[in-house]
DNA sequence: CTTTGTTGGTCTCAAAAAGAGACTAACACT
DNA sequence: AGTGTTAGTCTCTTTTTGAGACCAACAAAG
């Protein structure tokens, strides 16, 4: 497959050099939650329908339990999705995006299309990497 | 400012679940490497023009060297940026981005937009969860 | 009626990753 | 001679992550 992308217009900057460092960046603030390792799995997985932890843990099987918890624990509390607690026995808890979270994961699918269809650019840069340069 | 988006398509899910453990998930490798802290921070930089070392450095202010180093490395390595030594004395090292890296900042430019525009959704979506929900 | 399995977690400890800061070489300028 | 610049690397400490044991309460199986 061919890159046929060129220089995007560098109009829209979503954050400018003056406000770059942490804590005053708008864009780093929300980034850093949704840049983890297992964020966007996990949003991946919830904008398909709704899913029961158990689910998501068979459905990403080499998480831990401890990291499934604060995944879904910080995307909870930045508002992407929502927990619900049915009082079955053993009671089961239930996630679920919300409208924020589907508004997200517009362009964030995107991003996840073009990891889908540039992996093999990307491993062949890496093998050339390796090869030829340096380490 | 609202948010309108309703669940999209669920028709281009770039990874099926069979696939969803790491090693066999093509969009897994490729995002992990550019889901990192700094990853998008530096292709925001690069895809406004070149900069050297020590500008990015500047540029950002509280990356340490070594995650610099390591991120450009990394970054460098799957084919998105370029990096070229010039025999100044002391040399100088310019990061420029490929045509690859562009076509992957186009889609990742509009997450970028969207955590500009939806920062103050999600802090006050933080600020109900610390105050009512749990802990 | 005891054993086994299920639920969604938490807790502890070890391993991996990240951050802080000193240190380098070779030259330019003062 | 001393100071500054370049782009890093090296070491040490702190933070984050991962592996796995443990939990309570009930259902179903034996």
């Amino acid at each position: 497959m061919a890159v046929t992308a060129s220089k995007p217009t560098l109009a829209e900057r979503p954050c400018d050099t003056s406000t770059w460092d942490a804590g005053n960046c708008p864009v780093r603030d929300v980034m850093n939650h949704i840049a983890g390792k297992w964020s966007t799995l996990i949003l991946q997985a919830l904008s398909e329908k709704p899913y029961r932890f158990g689910e998501l843990r068979r459905l990403v099987p080499d998480i831990s339990q401890r990291m499934l918890t604060q995944t879904l624990r910080d995307l909870q509390r930045d508002g992407y999705i929502d927990r619900q607690v049915f009082p079955t026995k053993p009671p089961s808890v239930e996630y679920r995006m919300t409208p924020l979270g589907y508004s997200l994961f517009e362009p964030l699918s995107a991003v996840l299309a073009w990891a889908a269809s540039n992996h093999a650019n990307v491993r062949a840069a890496r093998s050339k990497f390796d090869a030829s340069d340096l380490r």
